[in-house]
DNA sequence: GTGAAAGCGCTAACAT
DNA sequence: ATGTTAGCGCTTTCAC
């Protein structure tokens, strides 16, 4: 078994310095292209990876971001291993390794991983409201951005889906086809009490389009087990007036509600247009392909790493003009399929 | 902002020398009472974590577990995040970190990783038939267990459900119920086409089951989308004689079979049974709860942490007796819900 | 049961 | 544009 090659190999078999080569791995001073070159093919031929040990205790950069997933049920599963692809896509790009913890773990998991140089930052998944570790990213020696809109973002870097414009989009797409009276089946209700902020994000944005439209709009929360849609459907559509476009915000929600109305004999989009906002895969496959604003996890996740990487950046020489921002909240994008229709 | 500590302030807050702090840490050499408490309380009181970049270049051993993600369409990501989460949390029980790489990174990243000493082991999913990837992970200087079962596992260390076996259970299960003519509904075409396991391992169960108990099987691989399952249902019972228990292995197809059995006027289960193979959680929240036999993505996770931290020890002292197995099958478990009844 | 001291492989001054 | 060298904070002989 041949034995770790080392820098001080590398650097003999290109016939320079090992400072020389550290240079030319991590560009922070001239090289000429001649050694560049040589350095190069010595890495290739003797096959040279850094040893990330040596690397973080001397240079004090772990090259690891570390991302924080939600553990707790409720959380669109899918999303987040997008979510998490992502993230490790774009944090190799910049050469980065993604360490992944658990919300499990806590506070004391963030100060753990940060104090021992394990991560450069954190990617923090599922932020609440009111986050019990805010306070501890905003005082934590390593930067960090959130996935979420926390109530105070302050001293934060966030990055989330504009969920009120999504809000909107979905009324104004029903309001552009003659719908004058609407109803946003929302979150199941223990989600609006954890204090998530998307939920009701969601639900000022419907009623705000809605008002500024002229139109009626009820918000319904609604639970995710399959007896809950079926009864919740009946009602509404036994009001008089019945709403004629629905907005549905709960992915779980999707199937036994499709059921109950095919079992009500309501048509879609005949009868009812839906909107929904859940993921582009989950409404092209269904039965009836969903007009949809889709949670557009892929572009969160390179976005957070990239504001993350340039706080890091931003650490070490003095701030070159741009800081991270506080909030960034992507645009939603509204996509017509199939089950929306001029009212009538 | 307070300086980081290290060792040296914990070994002087406690009067002893860093060589004991360390000890301490980790246990290699026996700490009489006395010291160890105070050194305890003095890492509390500091609030010490040692330097991970450090402790794995004087130690070489980094304590971080690669976890190794599928990223190709068609994997199950709710299951997939499920392991990954007990991946982390069984690591962290032995003190390790999880690294998250994707499978697009292949075998260079498997390279770079084990190279660059940034951790001590893999665990990789969705491991193929004959996954390129083999020949490296046995040549490797790091240990690694797989999920999933390759054509040839010698060498590796495999752990994976028993999908054999939970196809028998299926049949077996219905066959105590008195049908005598059931098919599989298999994953799409291109999985098999793939060379993965699991969808042949199922079709064998299936068919050995069959024989013993004197049963008709056939096998039908699916697509996944929402046109195809009507279709074939419509075929199986339209044949003569039909079909009275069905057998799904592909989650994506559990939707639009309900609706298109619902359309068909075919009723569950007292026309036919329907049995599962997918997560627990997808098999309750249907609208008829069914019976299933679910991937223990938990179980799988934390047996294969705990295989590697295994190996990672045998490493170290000579092999203490136990090696770790070539190959662990993880026995499935049916649950009866709803959608199987005796035949008639 | 405890200490002293020599590295682990790399980076970043400080040289030239 | 390149070389020399002093650590980074820990583990682990070797000594007692």
């Amino acid at each position: 078994m041949s034995p770790v090659v080392k820098i001080t190999d590398v650097a003999r078999h290109a016939g320079v310095s090992p400072s020389t080569v550290s240079y030319a791995l991590n560009g922070k001073r001239p090289i000429s292209e001649a050694t560049r070159r040589r350095i190069e093919a010595s890495i290739r031929e003797l096959g040279y990876h850094p040893h990330a040990g040596a690397r973080a205790l001397a240079g004090a950069r772990s090259h690891v971001l570390a991302l924080v997933m939600p553990l707790r049920r409720g959380v669109d599963l899918p999303v987040v291993t997008r979510f998490a692809m992502s993230v490790v896509t774009t944090a190799r790009r910049h050469g980065h390794d993604v360490l992944l913890l658990t919300g499990e773990e806590g506070e004391d998991g963030l100060r753990r991983v940060a104090d021992s140089a394990r991560a450069d930052g954190f990617v923090v998944m599922d932020v609440q409201l009111d986050d019990r570790r805010l306070p501890l990213l905003r005082a934590l020696r390593r930067p960090s951005v959130l996935i979420g809109l926390p109530a105070d973002p302050a001293g934060l870097t966030c990055v989330d889906l504009d969920f009120r414009a999504a809000g909107e989009a979905c009324v104004e797409h029903l309001a552009l086809l003659g719908h004058r009276r609407v109803a946003l089946l929302g979150s199941p209700p223990e989600v609006y009490a954890r204090g998530t902020g998307y939920a009701r994000r969601v639900a000022d944005g419907v009623t705000a389009a809605a008002g500024r439209n002229g139109l009626t709009a009820s918000v319904h929360p609604c639970a995710s087990d399959p007896g809950a849609a079926p009864a919740l459907v009946r009602r509404l559509l036994g009001a008089d007036p019945a709403p004629t476009g629905l907005v549905v915000h709960n992915e779980a929600l999707l199937g036994p509600l499709a059921d109950a109305l095919r079992a009500e004999g309501v048509r879609v989009p005949e009868d009812l247009s839906v909107v929904a906002l859940c993921p582009d895969d989950l409404a092209e496959r269904a039965a009836t392909p969903l007009t949809s604003v889709s949670v557009p996890a892929a572009e969160l996740g390179a976005r957070a790493v990239e504001l993350l990487i340039g706080k890091l950046g931003a650490e070490t020489g003095p701030a070159p003009g741009l800081a991270a921002p506080d909030v960034t909240l992507l645009p939603p994008r509204l996509t017509v399929r199939s089950s929306t229709a001029p009212r009538g």
